[in-house]
This record gives structure tokens, C-alpha cells and sequence, in this order.
DNA sequence: ATGTGC
């Protein structure tokens, strides 16, 4: 394959065979993905090829291998031109995200404090494959999640009207219907609203640790050695289902919409089509899942908080990186109803976009970046002209894979080494821990800095790691 | 990512 460096942080690889666009990586050399086995270049190529596709099948720094596309691609249709949806643009985990919350409280005053917040933390947070969740519902007010999301969470009493202000689409995705979610898919959800899960998931307290832009942080609520938790986490098994369920649609309805894709993972319809319509609907009930999921969560770290720290935990924002969304973009001067498919990759709104909190308007929208355990996270702000569709990346992205950090890490060894560093670690199981040691990760400050070269986003603040509970 | 599989 061919890619030409088009000019720092840009990559282009040009259109051959059926690709309908360019595809467009946002990168530096030592940041694409070169590991063996990496596809992620040649799943670049093959969303390039997507019905409807618009400019180019874009890449985030932090890109790597993926269920068809990559993770870190970033690809619009355009809906009136036949443009397609697909399941596997969004990825199995459905609205998969980070929130970050600000406390009111400095890294020093909590650290006597520290180890028994994370013992809190670490008994109350409930992860790992299938274990249940923090909020025991039943069928009808699940229904009302998958409706209502964080806005339903904070009716029922979990959480207060602030929060909502600061969440993607004020904690509720429209669009959303419970009866495009197979039985199956509720079952499996039905027990998990308000639990991490597992792979990369976690909360993180944390600590401010570098300002890069003083107003923007204040704008945010950060100041530096205040205390943070990051929580990422997404649908669980409901989101999980809901994929699975509509890939095998969409696989065998394709033929008849006269659809070729390049590989059975990229299944989609066309967006008005019955089969995209039905994945839309779906895909919204298992975002405002997530959402739920996130605001739960913030409860019950709220509580912990207050007990042992007597902290507030004030919401600074929620935003997905897993989603496929309705977005009208200006092309060539004119107007076009999009669907954007952002997978592993942030919306960043610029300054100025009527989306944005009233509060957070001159400063653009926070995109949330978790790092690898034991290093940086960060907080990155939406920039004027903003490429990919007002895009960046989601985190420092994974260049071994988990078999392979697992055969190579001890679990109780790294925990070791975390500890030493002044990390405290709660874990779910000693081979999660090392499938996750940040050797399996790019450097996450070159990833930021590539997206900030790039145009992407802006730097507002590096968090650094006190204590991680793990999925 | 996932009751780590069809």
C-alpha cells in the first residue's frame, strides 16, 4: 500500500481499487501502526470503500486494529446518497466513554485518606466479566434507561440537574427505541447499570498535574493538585448484544440493497433503510445505557467520596468515543445531513457550536483522554477548524495484543511496580492487570501531542494516576 | 469490548 506524508502529523493514503475516498491518518512515523499483524492501515482502506462515504475514511493518532474498521477511524456518509450505518463503525461497546469528575478537595489534603477511599472504591465498584451492577432494575425501568439515560438516572434520585449540563447530549441520545433491543440484549443488561466491566475499563483517582491552558481549566472547574476521577466504562453485555445482533442483520441484508464491501465486517444499510433505522434506534438505547451506567457509577464514588473524605464530586464532563451520530456538516459550501461514525475516536466541538454547555462556550468542548494505568490522562478542548468532522482521538491506543502483554506481564508483579510508584491498585483478576501495563500501549503524551499537531485539539491538562480501580 | 465461541 501507499501513504504519503502530506505534512507534519498528516498521512495520506490514496484512492485505489474500490476505495470511493482517500484515507486521511493523523499521525507522526512513529505512531501508525506497524506492529505485526496490525491491519489498521488496510481497515483505513477498506471504510474508504463504504456507500456514501464523504472526504475520507480518517484515522486518530492513536489507530489500531478493530472489528472492520479500526479503532481511532472516523468516517461520515452523507444520508440523502445512499450513505450507510454500520454496527462495526461504532464498535462492540456501544457508547463507550469517559467522564471526569472534579473534587472539591487537593491531592494533599486526600493522600491520609487515600488508601482507604481506593478499599471503598475497590468493594463497592462492581467489574469484571458479568458480574452485576450498583442499581437493580426491573424490565419496565429498564426500558426507561435505555429511553432516558443519564436523565432518567438523575430523575430516579442518582444524581443532581448539574450533571446533565455537563453530559453529551445532556445524558439522553434521542432516536432511542427499547423494541429494536432483542431479548437477549435485555437480559444481559438487565443486571449490569452502574458496574465497570473489564479490558481497558476503570475509575481512576487522580491528580491534576500540569496546566497547559489556565482559562480553559478554570472554564472546566480544574485547578493544578486538585483531585479528579475518570471513570470509563460503556454498555456492558447489552451493548455487546445489540452489535452482534444487528452485524448478522445487516450481513444478510446487504446483498439485496446491491451493497459490496470489501470485508464482511464493514455489514451495514443504508441510514433510511429499515435495517439502519432499526441499528439507530438500537445503538441510542444502548448509548443512553452507558450514560446510565456513568451516572451510577458517579453516585456511588459521590458516596465513597463523602464518607471517608467528606469531597463533593462536581461533573466536568461525559463524552462518548464509541458512537455513530446525526450531524450536519458544511461540504463544499454546502449543508449535508451526516451520519458520523466515531470509533475510538472523540468528538471535540469547537468554541462558538451551539452544542456546546452555556458555561464551556468560549472554550470549546472537553474531550476526555484516559491514559494507560500508571501513566498521564488527559484533558483536551475542541478547536476552531477542526478536521475529521470535529474529531480527535480516545486514549493512547493498544500496539500489543492482550494474549501477547499477557504471556509477557505478571499481574502481581506490575501491581507491585504500580504500588512502588505510589499507584494504588484494585484489581478484577491478575491477567486483566497485565493485559493492560502500559508496554501494550503507545506513548499516550505523543498521542495528544500528534492531535494537537495535527489540529485535531488543544491541550488544556495532564491528570496523573493515585489510584486505579480496574475492570 | 464480551456470560472472551458456532
Amino acid at each position: 500500500m501507499e501513504i504519503v506524508e502530506e505534512g507534519p502529523f498528516r498521512f495520506r493514503i490514496p484512492r485505489e481499487g474500490g476505495m470511493r475516498v482517500p484515507g486521511v491518518v493523523f499521525a507522526t512515523r512513529d505512531l501508525l501502526p506497524a506492529a505485526a499483524g496490525d491491519q489498521a492501515l488496510l481497515q483505513v482502506m477498506n471504510v474508504a470503500a463504504l456507500p456514501g462515504i464523504v472526504e475520507a475514511s480518517y484515522a486518530m493518532p492513536d489507530v489500531h486494529w478493530g472489528y472492520g474498521f479500526p479503532i481511532g477511524g472516523v468516517a461520515a456518509t452523507d444520508t440523502a446518497a445512499g450513505g450507510v450505518v454500520s454496527p462495526g463503525g461504532v464498535g462492540f461497546d456501544i457508547s463507550c466513554g469517559v467522564r471526569l469528575l472534579a473534587a472539591d478537595c487537593d491531592r494533599d489534603r486526600l493522600a491520609p485518606r487515600l488508601r482507604s477511599l481506593m478499599d471503598i472504591l475497590g468493594n463497592r465498584t462492581p467489574r469484571g466479566p458479568g458480574r452485576g451492577g450498583v442499581w437493580h432494575l426491573d424490565a419496565r425501568q429498564l426500558a426507561e434507561v435505555l429511553v432516558g439515560g443519564a436523565r432518567y438516572a438523575v430523575e430516579q434520585g442518582h444524581g443532581v440537574r448539574r450533571d446533565l449540563d455537563r453530559c453529551e447530549d445532556a445524558g439522553v441520545l434521542s432516536g432511542a427505541s427499547p423494541e429494536q433491543v432483542s431479548e437477549r440484549a435485555l437480559e444481559r443488561g438487565l443486571g449490569q447499570v452502574g458496574s465497570l466491566g473489564s479490558g481497558n475499563h476503570f475509575l481512576e483517582v487522580q491528580a491534576v498535574d500540569a496546566v497547559y491552558d489556565e482559562s480553559a481549566a478554570r472554564a472546566m472547574g480544574l485547578r493544578e493538585r486538585q483531585v479528579c476521577v475518570m471513570i470509563h466504562c460503556g454498555s456492558r453485555g447489552l451493548g455487546h448484544q445489540i452489535c452482534t445482533d444487528h452485524v448478522r442483520v445487516m450481513d444478510r441484508a446487504m446483498s439485496r440493497y446491491g451493497i459490496e464491501v470489501p470485508d464482511r465486517q464493514l455489514a451495514c444499510a443504508p441510514t433510511h433503510s429499515d435495517e439502519g433505522r432499526a441499528y439507530f434506534a438500537a445503538m441510542a438505547a444502548a448509548a443512553n445505557y452507558a450514560r446510565a451506567n456513568r451516572q451510577l457509577l458517579t453516585e456511588a464514588a459521590r458516596r465513597a467520596f463523602g464518607e471517608t473524605a467528606g469531597c463533593g464530586l462536581e461533573l466536568v464532563y461525559d463524552i462518548s468515543h464509541n458512537l455513530a451520530k446525526a450531524e450536519t456538516h458544511d461540504v463544499a459550501g454546502a449543508g449535508l445531513d451526516l451520519c458520523v461514525h466515531r470509533k475510538g475516536a472523540t468528538r471535540a466541538l469547537p468554541p462558538g457550536h451551539p452544542d456546546l454547555p452555556r458555561d464551556l462556550a468560549t472554550v470549546g468542548q472537553p474531550v476526555l483522554i484516559p491514559g494507560t494505568m500508571g501513566t498521564s490522562s488527559y484533558v483536551l478542548a475542541g478547536v476552531p477548524g477542526g478536521g475529521a468532522w470535529h474529531s480527535t482521538c480516545h486514549g493512547a491506543g493498544r500496539v500489543r495484543s492482550r494474549h501477547r502483554a499477557a504471556r509477557e506481564v505478571d499481574g502481581r508483579r506490575l501491581r507491585a511496580d504500580l504500588e512502588q510508584q505510589n499507584v494504588a491498585v484494585r484489581a478484577s483478576s491478575w491477567r486483566g492487570l497485565a493485559e493492560e501495563a502500559p508496554q501494550a500501549y503507545k506513548d499516550v503524551d505523543a498521542v495528544v501531542r500528534a492531535g494537537e499537531g495535527a489540529g485535531l485539539c488543544r491541550r488544556v491538562a495532564r491528570l496523573v494516576p493515585l489510584g486505579v480501580v480496574k475492570g
